[in-house]
DNA sequence: CCTCGAAATTGAACGTGTTCAAGAAAACTA
DNA sequence: TAGTTTTCTTGAACACGTTCAATTTCGAGG
C-alpha cells in the first residue's frame, strides 16, 4: 500500500510545515495538523514519531532548498570569496520563510537527543549534505584554496555558517539584514585571513590550530 | 511574611536544583518537585513563574560558584594565558555535576525568548557578571594584552566560553576530559594569536576584524 | 483580642505531546 | 474466492507544564 501511504505521509508533513510557517511551532499543536490534514492524532505519529521528527522533517526541505539554490548561485562565481558569500546568502534565504519558528527549531536542534541534531551522531546523512554544499563551494574555487587547510576548510565554513545561523535565529532587525551584513563583513575578512597561512611565520600557529581542530573532531 | 516566604522559596529552589542534578531535567517534573518538597504544585509556582525559571535559578547558581572558583584560582596566575586557562576550566568545573542536564539546559537557554537566555537583551545582569569574570582575567594580566584590542577581547573570549560549553555539553568522554584538553589546545593558540597583533602587515585585518565585530554588535 | 486586607497556599482543571490496545483496510496466499 | 497476515487508522487515556478561583495563614491597626 505504498502509494496510499506516501500519500498520507505527504500530507500530513505539508500541512504541519504550512503551520509552522504560518502560526510558528508552539500554536501548530500535533491535534491541530491531524484536524487540519483529516487524519487521527495517532495516524499522524504512525508516520512521525514525534513533534521533533516535523522539525526533522522541515531541516531536510530547507537544505534541499539551500542546495538548490547553491548550485545555481555558483554558477557564476569563481573566487572563494563570491563563492562562499554565495552559499552563505542562499543558506540565509532558504531559512527565510521560518524565521519567526526560528528559536523553536534550534531549541530543538541543539539538544543532543534530537534527531535533527546537526552534530549528533543520528543525523550524519543531513550533515553530510549540508557539508556537501560548502565542499563545492571551497574545491571549484579558483584561485584555489591555500593547500594546507583545503581539505579542512568546509568543515570550519560549515561551522561558520551554523554560528551564522544562530545570528539569523536572533536576529530581529528588518529582512534580518543584520545577518546579511555580516555575512558580507566577515566573507572577505575570512578568505583574507586564508591568504595569510602562506605569509611566513604563520605556518606554525595554523599547524597547530589545525592539528587542534582534527584531534577535537577525530 | 519575608523568612517564611524565602524559605519556601528556597526550599523548593534546593530541591528542584538537586533533582536536576540526580534525575536529570525531564525526570524532574513540577509535581516532583512540589511532592518532595511538601507543597502543592501552584504554590511552586508562586515562587518561580514557569520551569524555566529554575533553570534560570540553576544557572545564577553555577555562575557565582563560577565566579568564586575563578577568583580563587586567578590569585597565582600572572600571565593572560594561564588566567584564561584557570577560567575556563573553573567555568567547567562549576558546571560539572549538572552534565547530564546540559543539553536540556542549552535548548532552554537557547530560546530567544527564555529569561536564561544569554544573548537575549533580558538577562543582561546574568551576563554582566559572567562577563566580568573574563574582564578580570584579561585586565589584570601581566604582560597586559595588547591595547589595540583589549577592550574587546573579554567579551570575544566569552563567546569562546559559550562555544566550549556548547562543546562541553555534547561530550561524553569520562569527566568530559575532551573539552578539557580542547581548552588546553586552544587557549595557547589564542594567546599567541594575540600577540600576531603588534606584527606589521596584520593591523589592517584586525582593525577590520575588530570593526565589524563592533558594528555587529552595537 | 479582634478585624481585615494582603500574602501564601491549595488542588482541580485545561491543553499539550505521546502511547497503545483495538479495529479496519489492504495485500498476500492457497 | 476465503482465510491470513501485514499495514494503516482510530480515539481514549496518560503524565506533563501551567493556570486560577477558592481557601487558609499571616501581620498590622484598632
Amino acid at each position: 500500500m505504498t502509494v496510499k501511504s506516501e500519500q498520507t505521509r505527504q500530507l500530513v508533513a505539508g500541512v504541519a510545515l504550512r503551520m509552522f510557517r504560518e502560526i510558528g511551532f508552539a500554536k501548530t499543536t500535533m491535534r491541530a495538523i491531524a484536524a487540519e490534514a483529516g487524519v487521527s492524532v495517532g495516524n499522524a505519529y504512525y508516520y512521525f514519531a514525534s513533534k521533533d521528527d516535523l522539525v526533522q522533517e522541515l531541516y531536510l526541505q530547507v537544505q534541499a532548498e539551500h542546495a538548490a539554490r547553491a548550485a545555481e548561485a555558483l554558477k557564476d562565481a569563481a573566487d572563494l570569496t563570491s563563492r562562499l558569500r554565495a552559499t552563505l546568502h542562499t543558506g540565509l534565504d532558504a531559512m527565510a520563510p521560518y524565521h519567526r519558528f526560528g528559536g523553536d527549531f534550534i531549541a530543538t536542534a541543539i539538544r543532543p537527543t534530537s534527531p535533527v541534531n546537526p552534530f549528533a551522531a543520528g543525523s550524519t546523512a543531513a550533515r553530510e549534505a549540508s557539508l556537501d554544499i560548502f565542499r563545492t563551494a571551497v574545491e571549484a574555487a579558483k584561485p584555489p584554496a591555500p593547500k594546507k587547510l583545503r581539505s579542512d576548510l568546509p568543515e570550519l565554513l560549515w561551522l561558520f555558517y551554523m554560528a551564522v545561523t544562530l545570528f539569523w535565529v536572533y536576529d530581529t532587525s528588518d529582512g534580518q539584514q543584520r545577518t546579511r551584513r555580516l555575512v558580507d563583513g566577515a566573507v572577505p575578512l575570512i578568505t583574507r585571513g586564508l591568504s595569510l597561512a602562506r605569509v611566513p611565520g604563520m605556518g606554525r600557529i595554523l599547524d597547530d590550530f589545525l592539528s587542534l581542530s582534527r584531534s577535537i573532531r577525530g
